[in-house]
RNA sequence: GGGAGUUUAGCUCAGCUGGUUCAGAGCAUCUGCCUUACAAGCAGAGGGUCACUGGUUCGAACCCAGUAACUCCCACCA
């Protein structure tokens, strides 16, 4: 048992990255170099890396190191998001632990508690993604809180409100009764809930007749403002006009009648609850119904259900069952599954609920930003995407912008006494134009009140692109006017309407131009089950674990691939062991390469290998280029990976490596090393770590050490010998055969074989003498002009090889084997005579198809010819 | 309910404008090897009714229609 040579030391990808940031290779100014931009989709400020923030931040990484040594001035901008409720709510638990409550707290005391926790906690994720090997300028770290970010907020708020785009309103809104806030609706999710569907018995005043109304919110009865019913429903229509009394606290509510209701839905009948519920609220104002609020804004029942007062909503749903069952006006109860809404970052069950919200118009702004992806000034990748986007645009509901926070920016209006209110940047400001436009002199800041609400997060991440480069409190800086519109936005499709759209909105309403050329969406990581990652299932990786396990580069070649974009991937460690195998294969090619001794006295026996190789690195770079340029990241690095594995270790190493302990020639050596570099520097950006730790090494020269990251100058254009390349092909097969006739008849690998070739394709296999005798390991070549009796044989195209062994031949076996391939041309060629006589074929496919079907027969009918005489000469 | 997408080897995926009668890759599998770069490896091998049914075509994994299964997005049926 061997004991595996060590790859990568952990403590080299730390060293490594102090390294970079050392000599500043991440950093970035604008010059005159052509820039390459990417700005960071940030991640919440309260987060810890997960897998999506692995691949995403991955594949940032890999174009970002890739434009770099291309010679561009690559800016990678990082920094995180205040993500209002998410963070609002961690730091009201920390507060909670030390038995503070932020009711206790005036505004500017708990948003210095919320700073400390940012200034504790904030930037944890932004290290993990050090560890990643993320090539970020960290000296461009921006927050969406830091001054000037919020800034640009204010800015932009009163900018659209003087242009008319936000307004103050009363609207049915999404509420998160745990974080107290109104909610957009991207940020309500929305699942399939298993759910009781209650039958409640309203008697109507007067009579011994009810109602039945199904529900799946009892708890709401006492906000009822009426029972609707279809006009057309006969079962019901007499009851029209009368009164029916709700259930336990018999207030009277009217019965109407609204083609809303569908008549074969529970019973027909539908309690209207205007405070409860968009549609009933709808239908309220239509039938002109009062609107009986009887929910606090944590969820609790407030003192208009007269009952249950201070229950939260969940447990009076279940007394509530209990007490109708009781009074006999609970009919039955049904299981019943359907969609209920959830708050994205709380979690907690979503209440519909009136109240008084700013809202951002879109219709005017989704028309430019829908065109700019349509006429492909923004492009989808992948574009599937494109539909989805153009949907919402077309269907672009108002944004409501306010959440009842504290922790983000405070929302510039200001009330005056008299209930109205001005749009200002500073308070002073405020004054002057409240006096204006109350004609009052005396008005003083104190009868000024700004308003409490702060704006929805991503009321400042749409800005990001811009704000991140100062774009707004100086619009014409050197950085906004070099760096934007950025080049690559790497995020995930679910993001895409809320982040993505409005970004797109925002940077052709702030600036006129798209903020970002390409957006790049995306899989999400699931399990390889297929099963989303997520803490409750525990299915989720600690990235770092990974990292720990099979180091940075593994993880990033495990996360690349098997992840096209748009595809969601299925992950499974195995993926970052192949990764691992992949980086430890590169180590152990260059432990062979770095223990070479050169004799110079040697001549060079390598010149077809070294000339092959080159061809076939020029050939693998051009599909790699290709693949990076259509974003198929994971073809890319397959590309890649079967270029260093296969070619340069398995094929060209083999061919060229001397006998153990025997010195190298010069030439071989150089051009070895040579390749060498260049394999590091496709790798460079996909195992960042591993190549610059070779990089350095001696074996490559004395060097620059700013050099080490910007290895750029491929030869993109490098010749390309094809013919070489063919019979390369062809030499590869016949080792191949070789070593696989060996393997059949149970021989040693080290056992030497002679081969005999009768060439008819005019290949000059004594070109390949060298290589063939080593890899297939020969004993002699020799060309022959007849057929050898009595060996194994195989054909090649049309070239034929044998090999004599010692025992006799099967030939039984050997004339079934012919007889096999035979009757396989003599089908193949039927079926390509059948398309060259047939008349349509002739004139419909193209001439190129045509000729090749000509090629391909003329090749079949000489292996064919060859097979025959190898049969007649089997059976004499 | 509306829209989009997927279905190719055990798994994850390629397959560009339709053009071989072995439909490709990586991983996994099987067999043989501890051959002095690498057993985290080397050599060899096996593995597929391209979801199903029809159609168009000289020719279909690819185009069209239908069916089935799965996934995602959007949507107010209590």
């Amino acid at each position: 048992m061997s004991i595996a040579k060590t790859y990568l030391p952990k403590e080299a990808e730390e060293r490594w990255y102090k390294y970079w940031l050392d000599n500043n290779f991440f950093r970035s100014v604008p010059d005159e170099r052509e820039p390459y931009t990417i700005v960071i989709p940030p991640p919440n400020v309260t987060g810890v890396l997960h897998m999506g923030h692995m691949l995403n931040n991955t594949i940032q990484d890999v174009l970002i190191r890739r434009a770099r040594m291309k010679g561009k001035n690559a800016c990678w901008v990082p920094g995180t998001d205040h993500a209002s409720i998410a963070t609002e709510a961690k730091v009201v638990a920390m507060l909670k632990e030390r038995g503070i409550s932020k009711k206790d707290l005036t505004r500017p005391e708990f948003l210095d508690y919320a700073w400390e926790w940012k200034e504790k906690y904030g930037g944890i994720i932004l290290e993990q993604l050090k560890k990643l090997g993320a090539s970020c300028d960290w000296e461009r770290t921006k927050f969406t809180m830091d001054d000037n970010l919020s800034e640009a907020v204010i800015d932009t708020f009163i900018h659209l409100y003087k242009k008319g785009l936000i307004y103050r309103g009363i609207r049915m809104v999404n509420w998160d009764p745990q974080g107290k806030t109104a909610v957009s609706d991207e940020e309500v999710i929305r699942k399939e809930v298993n759910q009781k569907l209650f039958y409640i018995k309203y008697s109507i005043v007067g009579s011994s007749d009810f109602l039945t109304i199904a529900t799946t919110r009892p708890e709401t009865i006492m906000a009822d403002a009426a029972i609707c019913i279809n006009p057309h429903d006969e079962r019901y229509t007499h009851l029209h006009g009368k009164k029916a009394f709700i259930p336990l606290i018999n207030r009277e509510i009217p019965v109407i009648l609204d083609d809303y209701v569908t008549m074969d839905f529970g019973t027909g009948c539908l309690k209207v609850t205007p405070a409860h519920d968009l549609n009933d609220y709808e239908l309220g104002l239509k039938h002109n119904l009062p609107v009986i609020d009887i929910l606090n804004d944590d969820g609790t029942l407030n003192a208009k259900a007269e009952i249950l007062v201070g229950e939260d909503r969940f447990a009076a749903r279940k007394k509530i069952a209990a007490m109708l069952e009781e009074a006999g006006a609970l009919d039955k109860v049904e299981e019943y599954k359907s969609q209920v809404g959830f708050s994205e970052r709380t979690n907690a069950v979503i209440e519909p609920k009136l109240s008084m919200q700013w809202f951002c118009k879109m219709e005017e702004m989704a028309k430019p930003a829908l065109d700019y992806v349509l006429n492909g000034d923004i492009k989808l990748i992948p574009e599937k995407f494109i539909n989805t986007y153009r949907h919402w645009m077309e269907n672009v509901k108002d944004w409501c912008i306010s959440r009842q926070l504290w922790w983000g920016q405070q929302i510039p209006a200001y009330y005056l006494p008299n209930g109205q209110y001005v749009i200002a940047k500073t308070i002073e400001e405020a004054l002057e134009l409240a006096k204006e436009q109350t004609q009052n002199p005396q008005l003083t800041a104190q009868d000024l009140t700004q308003e409490e609400d702060v704006v929805d997060t991503w009321f400042s991440s749409w800005l990001w692109p811009i704000s991140v480069f100062d774009g707004f409190k100086d619009p014409d800086n050197a950085d906004i006017n070099y760096y934007y519109p950025t080049n690559d936005l790497v995020t995930a499709p679910e993001i895409l309407f809320f982040w993505v759209a409005r970004m797109i909105m925002a940077g052709h309403e702030f600036r006129g131009q798209v903020p970002f050329k390409n957006v790049y969406l995306t899989g999400i990581v699931r399990d390889k089950l297929g099963r989303k990652m997520s803490k409750s299932l525990g299915n989720s990786p600690d990235p770092l674990d990974l990292i720990e396990k099979y180091g940075a580069d593994g993880v990033r070649v495990g996360m690349l691939l098997s992840s096209p974009a748009g595809n969601d991937l299925m992950f499974d460690e195995s993926y970052c062991l192949q990764g691992r195998n992949f980086y430890n294969k590169v180590w152990n090619a260059f432990l062979l390469v770095k223990g070479w001794e050169v004799d110079d006295s040697l001549s060079n026996p390598n010149a077809v290998a070294i000339n092959w190789f080159d061809s076939r690195f020029n050939q693998a770079l051009i599909e790699i280029e290709d693949d990076f340029s259509q974003y198929r990241l994971s073809e890319a690095l397959m590309a890649t990976y079967k270029l260093v594995w296969d070619d340069f270790c398995a094929w060209y190493l083999e061919m060229i490596k001397p006998v153990y302990l025997q010195p190298i020639d010069r030439e071989t050596y150089t051009k070895t090393i040579a390749f060498f570099e260049n394999i590091l520097k496709i790798l460079h950006p996909f195992m960042p770590f591993i190549t610059e730790e070779l990089w350095h090494d001696e074996l490559f020269g004395e060097r620059d050490m700013l050099d080490s990251c910007i290895v750029a100058q491929l030869p993109i254009n490098g010749e390309i010998n094809s013919r070489l390349l063919t019979d390369v092909e062809s030499v590869k097969q016949i080792i191949t055969q070789v070593r696989s006739i060996r393997s059949g008849k149970g021989m040693s690998p080290k056992e030497a074989l002679p081969l005999f070739v009768k060439a008819n394709s005019g290949i000059d296999y004594l070109l390949y003498k060298a290589i063939l005798t080593k890899l297939a390991n020969l004993s002699e070549l020799n060309l022959v002009a007849d057929k050898v009796a009595g060996a194994s044989s195989f054909l090649v195209l049309t070239d034929e090889f044998y090999v004599p062994l010692n025992e006799n031949i099967d030939v039984e076996a050997e004339k079934e084997r012919l007889q096999k391939e035979k009757d396989y041309l003599i089908g193949f060629l039927k079926s390509v005579n059948a398309k060259l006589t047939n008349e349509r074929f002739m004139s419909n496919a193209k001439p190129e198809v045509i000729e090749a079907e000509q090629k391909k027969r003329a090749d079949a009918e000489a292996k064919l010819n060859i097979i025959e005489e190898g049969l007649s000469g089997l059976a004499n």
